[in-house]
DNA sequence: CAAAGGTACTTTGCTATGCAAGGTACTTGG
DNA sequence: CCAAGTACCTTGCATAGCAAAGTACCTTTG
């Protein structure tokens, strides 16, 4: 059965675009998070959070689980004092190369966005002066 | 009874979580480009690819398609002296006022993440230092 | 004009992954 | 036992990047 006609329906909105732009780069925060010392998923989302980088846990729990898998995360559990036991996660040698790699991903991109809005401020400097 | 745990296979390498970095960010690059005068999807690729953002026909044309239909981006076919017509677009104001969000939106978004780095960056000095 | 080659735009099928919502499991206190 | 709190997990869907294949138009060459 085929599907729709190729309408390219979208939500064109400015609340999905932010969603869109943090795709790719909470993999590395997580990272980063983790690489500090052992944590559990909370302690994550309260640090992303205060960092204003929005995440729930529908996203969390199956990234850990991906990172986990991947080799770049390992954990143990933990009892707690209060409630059920947490995971708690740490960076393998794979996952600290890994990270690195990361950082200097994220450093090119941004710097290759910044030429992008540095080149748009000089198309308008020309348009003015000319 | 707890459930095994899912595999959650993935292609946890460095070349995949570029492109993933990349998701989100090409709309508002492209919107960018396009900011600065009437372009068509060659010159597009060209500015992305010399700014080191990598993109690929396969990407652009549905999103055209889809910020066109979201009513970011109008176009007009023109006679090319070397082959068939083209389509040059320019942002429409619903357009210029989206990118002019998408710009906050990244500022704030390269700002979270450097904060993130500064965050490790203290913890690691703090670990050496006690 | 027919074939070949170049340029430009489009579509298909697949995959990864964010997310809302709902579920499972353990602990403590009444 | 039941209710509430905490923590971890799963399901189902939508979005969007991408490789590759397809369509269409134009120019050049014989």
């Amino acid at each position: 059965m085929r599907k729709h006609p190729q309408t390219h329906e979208t939500h064109m909105n400015i609340e999905n675009a932010q969603v869109q732009m943090r795709k790719g780069i909470l993999e590395f925060c997580i990272l980063h998070v983790i690489s500090r010392g052992e944590v559990y998923a909370s302690d994550m989302l309260d640090e992303l959070t205060s960092a204003r980088i929005m995440v729930v846990e529908g996203t969390l729990y199956p990234l850990l689980t991906r990172l986990k898998n991947a080799g770049l995360l390992d954990y143990k559990w933990v009892e707690s004092s209060s409630g059920p036991p947490r995971k708690y996660y740490v960076l393998t040698d794979d996952g600290k190369q890994f990270l690195t790699a990361m950082q200097e991903t994220w450093l090119d991109l941004a710097d290759s966005v910044q030429t992008i809005i540095r080149k748009t401020n000089d198309a308008i400097q020309t348009q003015k002066t000319s």
